[in-house]
DNA sequence: CTAAATAAGTTGGACTGTACAACTAAGTAT
DNA sequence: ATACTTAGTTGTACAGTCCAACTTATTTAG
């Protein structure tokens, strides 16, 4: 909780003010930062914005996820700080968003004592990329990272991203958040494939999802050069299903 | 990510300082809290503290999750305070200790826009309950959440803490940290049974358990009024193990 | 000493969903 | 028309759970 009367060492303390309160004791860094997915090119994207060289900015030059301080008269709270980042870098306005977890330490940031709240967000794919911040770039997951080496500890995160990532898909419907609002079944197969890195079985797929009552066919096919293909969407507001087999498969 | 300079509104700014480094806008407080879980009396229970009553002091005597600020001084990092609060709580060093995500707002601390870093702990089960602290107490799970109304957003805290343990308990072998080191077959399901509120098979969770590789028997039987069970210890660091069927069972 | 009671642990068939592989269907290209 | 390609289906094998009955090991009551 916060009991405000437990405090005690107060070390290289020049971060503060608000006397009387009980609350003149340095505060760390607050920041937030947004690990940004998008399938592109047939391949798991990340988004990165290259750092600035001014004076006093660490990691001069370096990639980094998209992030930054939390803006106390700007941001409602931290979701709405993660989609601010997100909207400051992408255009876009309201994807899949989930916070991904917390990293904070005394040395992450040469600045001082700093802790970031990390999101995760998932782009839909071929959607005309929209106008990218001229400072941003998207880079291929190679492995469970990228190539470039990233500022601060966002290597880490990223890696955290890239696990979680997987790992949900594994169980649920998420991929579904990286296509665009109509797709086919083949689409959505390799979106999982693409994700996991490896093969799966076509027909144990389709059984899967289409019994997992979360897409809808439209009344459309997409065409090619072969047989056309069923078009789906997400059912409405259908939050990510799990699929997996516990102790007592429902029903 | 934080880039000093994309700085602008500063609103009610009386918490800074350190000039010139780019740095001279107001922090959010920074907090850990814990979610501390364990079995007593064949029931899931949480540990809450109570709040005092000094002067500007939010939520005077209301029940509140163990936690308090971080201490830019003590804590090397977040996980660092975290097992901090946890051992001046209850004395205890090293259970598991996973973190919950964080939670942070301009209203959820009267004292001015906060993020608290919320954590979940699993304590094992009657190993003599320690020494808690003197404004420490526990109470039992019920639905998803506790009898007393929380002080903070720590009601939602907790409910966040209960669908993740519960989640978790689905598919992996997390509640083997809620036993002491060693335990038998039964005794785990029931605490299986507990947590997820629903009876289990017998065998099947006997099988699953067993192939699963994650425990090992020990040459001790657990005697009492009836035939002995087999004593069983986990493997040593064996993190969770996932159960769940996936697309290409392994093997 | 035997019988009842109780909980530990095993066994086997029904059911369910995936793995695998072969098959059919519907288009385009030549 | 025929080959090619991808969409989508079908059917058998297999693995793990569900369920219920069964066996085993011990204590307690006669």
């Amino acid at each position: 909780m916060a009991d405000g009367q437990e405090r005690d060492s107060r070390g290289g303390g020049k971060e503060t003010a608000k006397g009387g309160s009980g609350l003149d004791f340095p505060r760390p860094l607050a920041m937030v930062d947004v690990v940004i997915f998008a399938i592109r090119a047939d391949a798991l994207q990340v988004l990165l914005v290259q750092r600035g060289a001014g004076a006093g900015e660490p990691f001069p030059h370096a990639f980094a996820l998209p992030g930054g301080f939390v803006d106390v008269g700007k941001d409602r709270d931290l979701e709405a700080c993660a989609m601010r980042k997100l909207r400051e870098k992408t255009g876009v306005a309201s994807p899949y968003l989930e916070q991904l977890g917390s990293w904070g330490s005394a040395t992450r940031d040469p600045r001082g004592w700093s802790a970031t709240h990390a999101y995760f967000a998932l782009m839909p794919a071929g959607g005309a990329s929209a106008p990218l911040a001229a400072d941003a770039q998207w880079f291929a997951v190679q492995g469970e990272g990228v190539k470039p080496r990233l500022a601060f500890d966002h290597g880490e995160i990223l890696k955290t991203a890239i696990q979680r990532l997987r790992n949900k898909v594994e169980y649920t419907s998420l991929p579904a958040y990286l296509l665009p609002a109509e797709f086919t079944l083949p689409e959505l197969q390799r979106v999982y494939e693409i994700v996991l890195d490896r093969p799966l079985e076509k027909s144990a797929f389709r059984t899967r999802m289409l019994s997992a009552d979360l897409i809808e066919p439209v009344a459309k096919m997409r065409r090619g050069p072969n047989r056309p293909a069923q078009l789906y969407r997400l059912k409405k507001a259908k939050a990510p299903v799990y699929f997996a087999r516990t102790f007592n498969p429902p029903g």
